[in-house]
RNA sequence: GCCCAAGUGGUGAAAUGGUAUACACGAAGGACUUAAAAUCCUUUGGCAGAAAUGCCGUGUGGGUUCGAGUCCCACCUUGGGCACCA
């Protein structure tokens, strides 16, 4: 008979621990199990010289709970532990003192064992790595060479981000808010020669395969940011009297009507290309050179004035309506995005709106906001929306309607014959008195729909916001009639807000008030401007044409006659970009006998002969003409494919034409079928009313970007195009306690890999340990190291001297662990078939976009080659929340507000301290260590003991057990949903349950032991239940489940149980609480047996006292009733 | 600015559209004790009331529903991620 205090002083933890080895209870059998296999892995540590904090064993704990259900489930679980122990703390510190790194990793890893081991985790400690260790390192640069003889790692020289603090190279994701992400120091761009891996090659399946995978869903969405695909075009601008062209990519084809400049980068190699032409290159390379010489954080924090220099001497053309247009150098454009060049729309983009308006760029609208939506029998009308603000008060100018209670800015209509402009002056004077002068337009119109209610109608308007000035801060007096409509006030920006009666009337004010009108939704708007700018007459001369060319066809077909169509109107829509005045139809027959019965169809038609001229290929034209003056011109095709001789080229129109175009579609598909195939005269059905001279107009931007991306491919000028802001990760660092990458540099064979079986080329012994000033490694120093013979040539070479980055070793680990020992290959292939993929892996959400992406992508390769089994290393991904200090800071050494877990392990015992991190909130949440709250844990274990080890019996009665099966069921669930802290809860319950029903001799107070106390008496069916408990506990508390279990009188170790199963038929109880309400309101609750049936329930619930006085003489309109749970009476 | 979470007692937090505040901490009162600790019991969202009970209450304002912490819309606040990514 002992407390639970008195065991955990004598060692009873340690105790099981030690029995747990010595049984080898957690060690993995070998891949010939017959039973399941379960690999469950958490992120191995980095041993710092700290030691653990309580914030490592919280993902510890929460897999350590799942791996040993897995196994009381009949699991064959890999549980194992590792160290990932290069890394740059130890490296610093051996800077410092002089001590080699490896001794300090030794002693770290020591230390972190021993804790580890005390809050008894069921790790497979037989299968301990060490990324360190030149056994396994070796195999990371095996990898790292198989990923060089594939193209896949590459020296170049680039710009990298470099830690002026750790002088040393970091890759994009160790970055943080333009500072290191280790020590927070400033990083700065330098130009160095680097060791890359192009993990931008696997881009689009990182995002693609994350469908497969089982990963919490803020961790999925996170990595497809930082992989950050979109889908778009490529559009290439020629350069005018040039052959080369700007490839720019944009997600917005939709806008190319509205781009009205372009955009380099600083560093497009294109520049140079156009060096001759610019005619500013003086001041062109000075902005250059200075951009260069910004770093990361000089580049964003100027972010807000946007500067740039235009290349004077050179235009470029858009190609969607031939107009030319400048071209800028700005570093608002990255390099290293997309191709390193944008169209720019400023009416639709806000840096290139903020750009526009900086420089004085034209900008053109093409989308048209649209608020509400289009309704029949609609009244249109033009309108202004005034913005004037007060300078004295920064106040706007609103106008009351007395009448209908609204409160709007100055609104009106648009007279004949007024510009917008007039018509804005024009109604503040009137509606206010205010004499106004106008600023500018705020962009663009807006259309709207909406109901009038004064007016009863329905309201389609196009309105115009228009900034206006005071000239006068004094207004006139205006009519009496406008007066005893209007009021007009003054508002502050929130006033005004607030006091607007509908939102649609002060998008002008929003406007003005962002201080930027550049629209981007693809929703909501309408496009505009975005057609081929045929005029209505036009338009319809064209359609004319069309019609008579239908007109033909149809009486041909009757004769039989197949008659060509060439020319102008072919040309114009073959090539989509000209238009060409269409004064006549080009016809072609084949035979003299089909010419002589078009001539009849066109003297049926109405048409006479006018004239004839031969051309200088004997082509003998007749032309004809009706009453409308609509000219067809008639010749006889000498040639099987007489249309190639008019091979319409592009150029050949251009000199015909004006920037002007029209297409149709379907009626190119039928042209080039032709040009192709070409015996059959062509179909020209389709060409009435098929004609799409409206192209974007009227199109939702979101529609139209797909017909535009459409039309840029079949008109040659674009393609449909991918891009991902994901860049090729930076491999090498400046370092000297990290893997040697394997490779020889030799001036005559450069870049040669090592010899695999020269593998493991181990780190030398040094004793100076800094890099030197100019970023060298410190290996660069160890001549007798560097200075080796080429292994191809055996002339002189050297070696390199940078070293791979901490996350290399972590990339592949979890395959080691399959196969920890082997020395021949990276681990045994049945073995890796066997175990992976990582069933569920438990980590911190800081590794999303480093090591779990990195690691992904190092295992897709491993895959691609043969190695892998699975092209996805982890089938299930989950995430603890940070644990911060009491203080609700993160915990660190210099905010001194480390809880260390040794001090709550030596005070509460492991059990309490696993249970307690369990138990602090939800498992994905960040939480504040409480000291407080560990007491709740620690009295609830000991609830647990006492009633084991000094409850009396006293019978269970029917409800525990079901508790009991209710218990059983949600800490099943709850532990698979990672629910740990409502799964505690509920035994926490029962606990309180078996309590209450155990006589505790309380007042014999327990821990002081004074009294007597009687032995316990326990029959089956209550030793039985408490075994249950034991058993879904021992996940949790597996120390003290081991001890009960073992003085309950079991011999085998609790753990070789079978994880309990609950009786589906005990989980529901006898009776059930019933609530009624009235109306949705809680009038009465009832205790009835459960699964009574409706009538009944109804009828106890209209019997009871509060109901009754509620019901009285009231009809009930609709019952309803929830069985076991509520009847809802509606009255 | 954009994307993703989340806002519930004094605190950590529970709650398949159906009893809001389970479980735990803290606090108050009591029992045991010479006393304290430990333990056990009671109370613990607000207002009114002796009580029965009623009203209010899950960031704010609307909506859907017999019924909303939960669903929808708008907004506010906090945390996390990204940030001139075209």
């Amino acid at each position: 008979m002992a407390t639970y205090k008195e065991f955990l002083a004598s060692g009873g933890e340690k105790k099981w621990q030690d029995y747990w080895e010595d049984k080898k209870l957690h060690v993995a059998d070998e891949d010939n199990s017959p039973k399941p296999k379960f690999y469950a892995l958490i992120e191995f540590p980095y041993p710092s010289s700290e030691g653990l904090h309580v914030g490592h064993p919280r993902s510890n704990t929460a897999m350590d709970i799942i791996a040993r259900k897995r196994r009381m489930e009949g699991f064959n679980v890999l549980y194992p532990i590792g160290w990932d122990a290069f890394g740059l703390p130890t490296e610093n510190y051996a800077i410092k003192t002089g001590v080699h790194p490896r001794i300090v990793t030794e002693k770290n890893i020591s230390n972190f064992k021993r804790q580890l081991k005390a809050i008894g985790f069921s790790f497979d400690w037989s299968r301990e790595i060490n990324t360190t260790d030149p056994k396994y390192y070796k195999w990371t640069q095996w990898i790292f060479l198989q990923l060089f003889k594939h193209g896949l790692a590459y020296k170049t020289e680039m710009a990298i981000n470099f830690c002026t603090s750790c002088k040393v190279g970091l890759a994009n994701e160790e970055v943080v808010n333009g500072k290191c992400e280790r020590c927070g120091s400033e990083v700065i761009k330098k130009t160095k020669k680097q060791w890359m891996l192009k993990i931008t090659k696997y881009a689009d399946r990182l995002e693609k395969d994350l469908d497969e995978v089982n990963y919490l869903e803020k961790i999925k969405t996170q990595q497809k940011n930082w992989i950050g695909r979109s889908e778009g075009a490529e559009v290439y601008f020629k350069v005018k009297n040039s052959e080369l062209k700007i490839e720019v990519y944009t997600t917005r084809p939709d806008t190319l009507f509205g781009a009205t400049y372009m955009v380099l980068a600083p560093e497009h190699k294109l520049i140079e290309d156009l060096k001759d032409k610019i005619e500013n290159w003086k001041e062109v390379n000075t902005y250059i050179v200075q951009a260069k010489n910004k770093s990361d954080m000089e580049r964003t924090e100027l972010a807000k004035e946007k500067t740039g220099v235009e290349l004077k001497g050179i235009k470029s053309i858009n190609p969607v309506n031939g107009k030319e247009i400048p071209i800028w150098i700005s570093d608002y454009v990255l390099a290293s995005y997309g191709t390193g060049a944008i169209m720019a729309v400023p009416a639709h983009d806000e840096r290139d709106w903020e750009f526009a308006k900086k420089f004085g760029l034209e900008i053109i609208d093409v989308i048209m906001p649209v608020e509400g939506e289009k309704h029949e029998n609609e009244e249109t009308r033009k309108s202004i929306s005034a913005v004037v603000q007060r300078k004295r008060d920064g106040k706007f100018l609103f106008v009351n309607w007395k009448k209908f209670g609204w409160t709007a800015p100055v609104i009106g209509g648009i007279d004949d014959g007024e510009t917008p402009e007039q018509a804005a002056e024009r109604e503040v004077l009137e509606e206010t008195g205010y004499r106004v002068k106008v600023k500018e337009k705020i962009g663009g119109e807006i259309e709207m729909h909406f109901f009038a209610d004064n007016k009863n109608v329905w309201r389609e308007r196009f309105d115009q916001p228009v900034l206006l000035e005071l000239i006068d801060e004094n207004p006139e007096q205006i009519n009496q009639e406008e007066s005893d409509k209007l009021e007009t006030v003054w508002l502050s920006e929130k006033e005004a807000i607030e006091k607007n009666t509908y939102d649609y009337n002060i998008i002008g004010l929003k406007r003005y008030l962002k201080g930027n009108y550049a629209f981007t939704d693809i929703e909501s708007g309408k496009m505009i401007n975005s057609d081929f700018s045929i005029s209505d007459d036009q338009y319809n001369k064209t359609l004319g044409l069309l019609n008579e060319l239908n007109k033909i066809k149809v009486e041909a077909d009757k004769k039989k006659v197949k008659f060509w169509l060439l020319g102008s109107l072919g040309c114009a829509f073959y090539i989509g970009l000209i238009y060409r005045e269409f004064h006549d139809l080009d016809l072609i027959i084949k035979t003299e006998e089909d010419k002589e019965k078009l001539i009849g169809i066109l003297h049926l038609l109405g048409y006479k002969k006018i004239g004839e001229r031969i051309l200088d290929t004997d082509l003998v034209i007749e032309t004809f003409e009706n009453s409308k003056g609509i000219k067809i011109d008639l010749g006889i095709n000498k040639y099987r494919f007489g249309l190639t001789d008019l091979d319409f080229s592009e150029k050949e129109l251009a000199l015909n034409g004006v920037n002007i175009l029209v297409i149709s579609k379907k009626y190119i598909l039928n042209f080039k079928k032709n040009r192709d195939g070409v015996n059959d005269a062509m179909d020209i059905k389709y060409l009435n009313n098929e004609i799409d001279l409206k192209f974007l107009n009227g199109l939702k931007p979101s529609e139209a970007i797909g017909k535009m991306t459409a039309w840029l491919e079949e008109n040659g000028h674009g393609k449909k195009a991918v891009n991902y802001k994901l860049r090729d990760w930076v491999f090498s660092r400046q370092r000297y306690w990290g893997e040697p990458i394997p490779i020889i540099e030799c001036e005559k064979c450069g870049f040669v890999p090592l010899e695999e079986k020269d593998l493991p080329l181990e780190l030398p012994e040094i004793k100076e340990f800094q890099a030197s000033e100019d970023g060298q490694s410190p290996l660069a120093k160890l001549d007798s190291w560097v200075n080796v013979k080429c292994p191809k040539c055996g002339g002189s070479a050297k070696r390199e001297t940078d070293t791979m980055p901490q996350w290399a070793g972590s990339s592949w680990y979890f395959l080691r662990y399959i196969d920890p020992n082997n020395n021949k290959k990276l681990a045994d292939r049945k073995k890796l078939d066997y175990w992976t993929p990582v069933d569920w892996y438990n980590g911190g959400m800081e590794h999303t976009t480093l090591h779990l992406l990195y690691s992904r992508f190092w295992h897709k390769f491993l895959f691609d080659i043969g190695i892998a089994p699975t092209s996805e290393p982890y089938a299930k991904r989950t995430s603890q929340g940070m644990i911060l200090g009491e203080s609700g800071e993160k915990m660190s050494k210099s905010k001194g507000n480390v809880v260390n877990p040794d001090e709550v392990v030596k005070e509460y015992g492991a059990d309490t301290l696993r249970i307690y991190e369990m138990f602090m909130g939800p498992f994905d949440q960040t939480i504040p260590w409480d000291t407080k709250g560990v007491v709740g844990v620690k009295r609830f274990l000991e609830k647990v003991w006492n009633i084991f080890e000094f409850a009396n019996n006293k019978d269970d009665d029917a409800s525990l057990i079901i508790l009991l099966n209710k218990t059983i069921k949600k800490v099943g669930e709850d532990i698979e949903a990672m629910r740990f802290n409502t799964a505690i809860s509920a035994m926490m319950i029962l606990i309180n349950k078996m309590a209450s029903l155990a006589v505790i001799p309380a007042e014999a107070g327990i821990s002081s032991h004074k009294h007597e106390i009687p032995d316990r008496v326990w029959d089956d069916k209550k030793k039985n239940s408490f075994e249950n408990l034991l058993k879904i506990l021992s996940p949790f508390a597996p120390h003290m489940a081991e001890e009960l279990w073992n003085k309950l009188g079991n011999k085998k170790s609790i753990f070789k149980e079978a994880w309990p199963v609950y009786d589906e038929s005990k989980i529901q109880d006898e009776r059930v609480e019933v609530v009624v309400q009235i109306n949705g309101k809680v009038r009465a609750k009832l205790s009835l047996p459960t699964g009574i049936s409706e009538a009944e329930a109804v009828q106890l619930a209209k019997e009871n006292t509060n109901i009754a006085k509620y019901l009285e003489n009231i009809e009930i309109k609709k019952t309803i009733f929830v069985p076991n749970r509520l009847i809802s009476f509606v009255i």
